[in-house]
DNA sequence: GATTTTAAGCGTTTAAAATACGCTTTTTAT
DNA sequence: ATAAAAAGCGTATTTTAAACGCTTAAAATC
């Protein structure tokens, strides 16, 4: 049997496809991104027969000596050409009749990474856009769940754990920082407030540079420092924007 | 080939053991009681060689038309003859060595239960005891890992969740509560501070019944109002112990 | 070249939540 | 009777969050 019209993922080649009689473990990645004050998401459009239009995420079947995340951290390399990406587990889809095609269970991990640091080329040649999350279309298979929940697990791990500047570039701007804070809870939240709280932190190293590109007036850069990020971490404190 | 030494699932009878040359996926069930003001673990020693003495999580192959959530409740029925019982998946462990008997991922569950509720000839049939968290000893394959990470997620989660109810009976007192959430977080809470937050939240429901085991003068028993958990959740309260 | 516009940046006030801790009540044990 | 111990209620203090006023810098407009 083939595989199914919406499978993405390519079956390992060292057996044959059976329906339901061998149980497939395949990876897919969520990724995001950050461009232009908003949050957005690398999805990708077939462009060959059989699925040819279907939007899906990007995920490959484990290799048989291969780690489950070293797998995802591969398609990521294929996808983007970059190795050094924040990759965070997120959850393992497993229901019997997820995929028509094959008994095969998912285990999801959502990546961050700076948009502007990836092969374009790379992706366009895989037939990848970056949408942000109001266009998303719908997905293959169980794929817009899995964004949802990904959504869900960046949106509380952001709480405590400073991983926004892993979508920022090294230099920002405390706007910036604030645009990319809204995009991913989805609300406004108050520019004096955000700043008093994000500098109380001590987590964040001003330059002597400004940034023109957002306001007539340009903003002062800053860097995340992670070593100060440690120290606090070390000294008991639960960090929290 | 046989099973590892170390292996403690059973391989699905339809197939051939063969090491590293299929690709199983199996589940496993971190189960957490509270009982005498201690939060504790069940785990299992085996009885039979090989492997006799080793002590392990509870666990099972998916078997090929079975959603993994399913199995991780099969399990748990099998060992503790409930069903009804809290259980959240925890994460996946897809490492290629990390049983050296298969290639083997397993999709770690946590499960809360009532202590009294099981049946306690079921589980001691299957040798299994239950350990307090410091008493844990050393367990097979990644098994402290997995207990670990159950561990920090229950932690998280209960801190915007009301989930340690499910660890409690029907009836309970505040003093018993907090008795729960001092062993969850490993920690002493202010019993005055803890009452008052708690009740701040409405959703119990005092009862007109004392419990008198904890206590000479005895306290009051409350039960959880999930219907007015359900309303507080809807009109978009974000509840946190 | 003065004026308007816009976001950046610094500050204060008010409200809410967390923490610390005093005191009374009820009951059993001495 | 009295001491002991946990339950239960209350208040004061500190910390944190939210709301909002005002000045500054620099480009755009008149």
């Amino acid at each position: 049997m083939t595989p199914s019209s919406a499978s993405t993922a390519q079956a390992p080649n060292n057996d044959f496809y059976a329906a339901h009689d061998k149980l497939y473990v395949a990876t897919d990645c969520i990724i995001f991104g950050f461009d232009d004050g908003d949050l957005k998401l690398l999805i990708f459009k077939r462009r060959v027969e059989p699925d040819s239009g279907i939007w899906s995420l990007i995920g490959s079947f484990v290799k048989i000596d291969e780690d489950v995340d070293e797998a995802a951290r591969r398609v990521l390399k294929e996808i983007t050409g970059l190795e050094a990406i924040y990759m965070e587990q997120s959850k393992t889809y497993g229901k019997a009749e997820r995929d028509p095609g094959y008994r095969c269970i998912s285990v999801a991990h959502y990546a961050l990474m700076r948009i502007n640091d990836h092969d374009r080329e790379l992706t366009q040649s895989h037939g990848a856009f970056w949408y942000t999350l109001q266009e998303i279309p719908k997905l293959a298979l169980d794929h817009t769940e899995m964004v949802s929940d990904a959504l869900d697990k960046l949106r509380r791990r952001a709480r405590y754990q400073p991983i926004g500047f892993e979508l920022l570039p090294e230099k920002f701007t405390i706007p910036q920082l604030q645009k990319l804070y809204e995009s991913i809870y989805q609300r406004e939240l108050d520019p004096r407030n955000f700043r008093k709280k994000v500098l109380s932190l001590k987590v964040l190293v001003k330059l002597d540079e400004k940034d023109k590109s957002g306001s007539k007036r340009g903003a002062y850069l800053y860097r995340f420092d992670s070593e100060k990020y440690q120290e606090l971490l070390e000294s008991g404190y639960n960090f929290e924007i």
